[in-house]
DNA sequence: GTCTATATAGGGATAGAC
DNA sequence: GTCTATCCCTATATAGAC
């Protein structure tokens, strides 16, 4: 028997860190989430995990029970974050203030945790299956909830389409410039971005859209 | 002799088409834009594509010398349509007020290639791996000249946030959304994400930041 | 906890008929 | 221009020794 059977039950702490890593587990979490950003969740092997890290790949398969289940352990170090702060809006409708104050709130998390919401960014297909396969799990995906809300008919379209571009220009601050920001402080940076989501929800009144 | 090996010469017509797709080779590319954005790249096997259009394997690499080049091709549809008016920022420094302009202009062209777009969004690491194998192509990178500008230290770190954050902006409202947009008309949805940017481009004057 | 095999499956790509 | 058949490689995952 492997630990891998009991990972799924117990994750224990060790999700907040990040440079992290006494433990073989969080070493294999953290060069999976790089080479998972780097290449593609598919474009990357187990042998190149294994390699890394000087282990074979029967090491790893002590620790993760599959590939995917290293997948999933990533997915959860991002999805508790957001979670608190979404059950918020269940049930409630979200105008585009409340929205805005929802991700002045959670930008700070999201400044903090940038290299795993990259790795989400750029492995979409491969959660999505993840998703498909455990329907045994009872959260309410995030992004499944977040598409709920544009899809509101009761906000009229102007705001909605405000409410995505919003999220897009933190992703946008966080995500696009590559390296371009890394030298900036998470606090600077996270500043800035605030401010520029201030002026995308920032109601000057609906023009004419309905 | 099979069509793949002229295929990287003269490309032909058909780039701009989207409903497109009398031709066996249009078809091809148009199936395999959409599982690549489904399940990615590396998701998505050849007797997927095969399959959905009721031909062979081997039917495909008449028409494609490998699975690269059917990625490739798709990368160009896109590429050509950004290419000449990122050619207008070549050697001169861009402010955030040329960047929005910019944006502007390319607006309409991104939303109505929007589904290619979110192909590319979805598939950034088979990208990147394409474009380190073909260093033949004299192609200066969209991305890369992209993320130039953003590393540009004669611009303020707010101006450069604010770059990020617009393309950001865009890419949330046409993308992010899933198919909640999809019922809107371009042109409003296009006028929508172009108020939006505006907000974010518009000079009330740099606070503190330098 | 980590190793060396090995089973098994699936993918990309080619050959050659039609 | 499309087919069938096949080659070859790499990947995931397991078995069992240490």
């Amino acid at each position: 028997m492997t630990r891998a059977d009991a990972a799924l039950a117990g994750p224990g702490a060790s999700a907040g860190d990040d440079q992290a890593g006494t433990s073989t587990r969080d070493r294999i979490l953290d060069v999976a989430m790089d080479l998972f950003t780097d290449q593609g969740f598919d474009g990357t092997s187990m042998r190149e995990i294994a390699e890394r890290l000087h282990i074979s790949k029967a090491a790893i398969y002590y620790h993760f029970a599959s590939k995917e289940e290293i997948l999933m352990a990533l997915h959860m170090r991002l999805h508790d974050v957001g979670k608190a702060a979404l059950a918020r809006l269940a049930g409630q409708t979200v105008t585009l203030q409340a929205w805005g104050s929802l991700l002045n709130e959670l930008l700070d998390q999201m400044v903090a945790q940038r290299k795993i919401l990259l790795m989400h960014e750029r492995n979409q297909a491969a959660l999505e299956k993840l998703h498909r396969t455990d329907h045994d799990d009872d959260h309410g995906d995030i992004q499944q909830r977040f598409r709920q809300a544009l899809a509101n008919p009761s906000l009229s379209l102007r705001d909605r389409v405000r409410m995505a571009c919003s999220v897009g220009a933190v992703f946008g601050g966080l995500l696009l410039a590559g390296d371009a920001f890394d030298n900036v402080s998470s606090a600077e940076l996270g500043s800035l971005i605030r401010d520029a989501v201030r002026d995308l929800v920032a109601d000057s009144s609906a023009p004419d859209a309905g």
